[in-house]
DNA sequence: GGCTAATTGAGAATTGATTATCATTAAGCC
DNA sequence: GGCTTAATGATAATCAATTCTCAATTAGCC
């Protein structure tokens, strides 16, 4: 089962590269049509999959949300969510410091963690100032 | 429009009263039958819409998962899914600190935080220990 | 206890998200 | 440029979660 690069996987992938943080289907489709007028939204469907079965892209989950995905990164990070705009960006850095591994006073050990920021982006929070 | 107290809502509510963190709608369901057997997934669904509407009970969102419930608690605090048992645990802590309107250097303002730990439940380390 | 209407249980219906189908298009290879 | 077949686009089909329907039950009130 050869694989082939077509125009549609190209501009999915560069979308999701030049995006400020994890995308949900729906928003992917819209990007990507500004480039591609005709692809649809199977398309997207299939080549999100498949680009995630490649570890080319991440799924990535916020609470309440559809499934986001972002390409790969090298280190660990958690997101931001504006509230006003409901734009999703990726942060560089993780205000928690809990090693893998640490044990809670109660009694759980814990290994990974999950955190997603919400309040307003730079941007929103100028015009709201 | 009179509303009833029924020993079906009763049982509902001390399902999540009694529950060591929140809950999704089949799990009440499974618990509730303990006590009641003839209940029906429909009056979860009714049961848990009314509680929350009525401020008894907050849904809990937790990534990539189904809606949870728990009754409405008085403080901020945070959620440890055993990665095992798959239980979700109620944390009284917070282990971030970050006061809301925190402006971080990339110049987003934060209001709130979600953060969920991963981890072996006390019970789940022992028995893998 | 008897009345009235809210609530229930069971299953059908609906919904929104995702996947499958299939004729058509086009990527990769000669 | 042709050939082969993977990929596409449009839509139908599927799936799981949730809501609706309706006859039967029962809580609250007298």
């Amino acid at each position: 089962m050869n694989r082939r690069n077509t125009k549609q996987r190209e501009t999915i992938l560069g979308v999701l590269h030049t995006a400020e943080g994890p995308l949900g289907i729906p928003e992917i489709h819209a990007r990507a049509k500004a480039n591609l007028e005709s692809l649809g939204l199977a398309t997207v469907y299939r080549a999100v999959k498949r680009l995630r079965d490649e570890q080319e892209i991440l799924e990535v989950d916020l609470p309440g949300e559809e499934a986001h995905f972002e390409v790969r990164r090298a280190h660990h990070h958690h997101h931001f969510r504006c509230q006003k705009c409901q734009k999703v960006f990726e942060l560089d850095f993780c205000p928690l410091h809990l090693p893998s591994g640490t044990l809670l006073p109660n009694g759980y050990r814990v290994l990974e963690h999950h955190l997603t920021l919400y309040g307003l982006c730079q941007n929103c929070d100028s015009r709201a100032a």
